[in-house]
DNA sequence: GACCAAGTTTGATCTGGGACAAGAAATGCC
DNA sequence: GGCATTTCTTGTCCCAGATCAAACTTGGTC
């Protein structure tokens, strides 16, 4: 980064992109080390997040020896709908997202994917991936061949047990975006997914307030299952309301705790008489 | 079934409860001998579905060993939120709903599940339940402990293969939720909702065109992020479009691929200009 | 620095499905 | 069998958020 710090403080937010892509040039020979300390599990910042979680240094070096590290540019696809699955990809730089299409041709965008998460886990079970994943910005991605993996579940009981909380904790996140999609208001859904990049930015150590938006309003629209005006008029409303400070893309959080009451669905933030859909088909 | 058949033709439609629920009377001595040879997974219907799938009788029988059946009777609750996760269950006899609940207290029903499906997948990631599970009528799960489960995992390769194809099937499906949620209108996922019923039930060997609706229309609703009267409307509607007949919970579909046609969003079923939501937030 | 394309904001208007209400069927209970 | 309760259907009205339209902002390119 050799462009001056712009003038306003926002831009300074500065989480996702790891060191090695931004810092300094380097020469090859210094690129190269840098890179290859980098592409081990043991180096990664991720670590204590990604697959080998809990893994002691020996089954960290097992797992590494299978993986393969593979860079993909702003836009690309990681895979494609109907691919044959071989391997699950973790994210080690960079952002993804995830969609699914119809006949229609309408795509429904179900999730966004950060560093030590993990992609592909869906394809599993019919051996074609279900859904296409792009990068939204130039990433790189660990790339872990499934039937190697297995071999690895029987010899390290530790990475079994990460792995099915892993896509454990899918499921989860899936279950909360249904919650979000069948029950929410258009503020509630904006502000649950602001409160869900918030943590989840300060569980890789990036600040919880200051982050940037990764995808383009379309996309967090279409993931809400609303349209890009309606997102607009949230980050004007939100704004107005001292709840946020927004500036393109580079998001502050000014009041996290309100948001979250928000997401919690607790107050209306809009003083009019609070839960118009609470009773919306509530068992 | 003492009673008589009812004069309609629809009341047939009798998928769902397992024979033993509704044969004839039995002596208690004949019952317990029935019982007990249904308490094995080579036995069961579903074990073509379930977690045995594929195994040979031997590591069947190992499988059997731990697992536990239970009754739940209906609208008890199988678990609810919060409780410490133990064991995996798999529905053996009825139906089931699970639902998350937020702090207002409304709630989102994240999915049905009939006999073959696994439930509390999603509590090994925190070994806390993250949503309740009710009995829609009363029931019988197999009860798996986790713990044991595990262990047999090591021992058991093809048990741990096809548990990973049921988690992932899992995420596929609340990927199809997310879907109709984010991205259908109501007629779309009313319709798509039928598909998937029918389909499941054709995969356990019931008709895919008969069926009882083991939900309230409540539930299907707040399942669908639709009330309760648009749900009538739509039932109303398919009627007179000749797609569905309904008679309380008993469903008969007419003409599943213009169901199916409707769910892909194929074409509109209302002769008016198609794709309305087409637009939407679609990058 | 003018031009263009892409993305974003804001306003005006429209509509699908929610809210409310009232009646009709079922179901349960004594 | 009659009454109460729950569930379902249908009609009317209304609003949150979609649609349509137009301006504005940003960034890239020559």
């Amino acid at each position: 980064m050799n462009q001056p710090c712009h003038s306003t403080s926002l831009a300074a937010a500065n989480n996702g992109a790891a060191p090695l892509t931004q810092c300094s040039p380097l020469t090859a020979a210094r690129e190269a080390a840098a890179s290859s300390a980098l592409r081990s599990c043991t180096a990664c910042g991720m670590h204590q997040l990604c697959l080998p979680m809990g893994l002691d240094e020996s089954d960290m070096k097992r797992l590494d020896k299978i993986i393969g590290r593979r860079k993909v540019a702003r836009d690309d696809f990681l895979y494609r709908i109907g691919d044959r699955f071989t391997a699950l990809y973790a994210v080690r730089v960079g952002h993804f997202k995830t969609y699914q299409e119809n006949l229609d041709g309408d795509r429904q965008i179900t999730g966004f994917q950060m560093p030590g998460e993990l992609l592909g886990m869906d394809a599993i079970s019919t051996e074609h991936h279900q859904c296409d994943a792009v990068a939204l910005q130039d990433s790189e991605v660990c790339e872990i061949p499934f039937a190697r993996l297995e071999q690895l579940f029987g010899q390290i009981p530790h990475l079994l047990r990460h792995f099915h909380r892993m896509m454990s904790h899918e499921i989860t996140s899936e279950q909360n975006v249904i919650m979000l999609l069948g029950n929410m208001r258009a503020e509630q859904r904006f502000a649950a997914f602001l409160v869900n990049l918030s943590s989840r930015y300060a569980a890789r150590g990036y600040s919880s307030t200051r982050f940037q938006l990764r995808m383009t309003r379309q996309d967090v629209g279409n993931y809400l299952g609303l349209t890009i005006e309606s997102i607009s008029r949230l980050i004007s409303k939100f704004r107005k309301q001292g709840l946020l400070a927004v500036e393109q893309r580079d998001v502050e959080v000014v009041d996290l705790a309100a948001l979250k009451r928000l997401a919690a669905g607790v107050d209306a933030c809009t003083p009019a008489p609070a839960a118009t859909a609470a009773a919306r088909a509530t068992t």
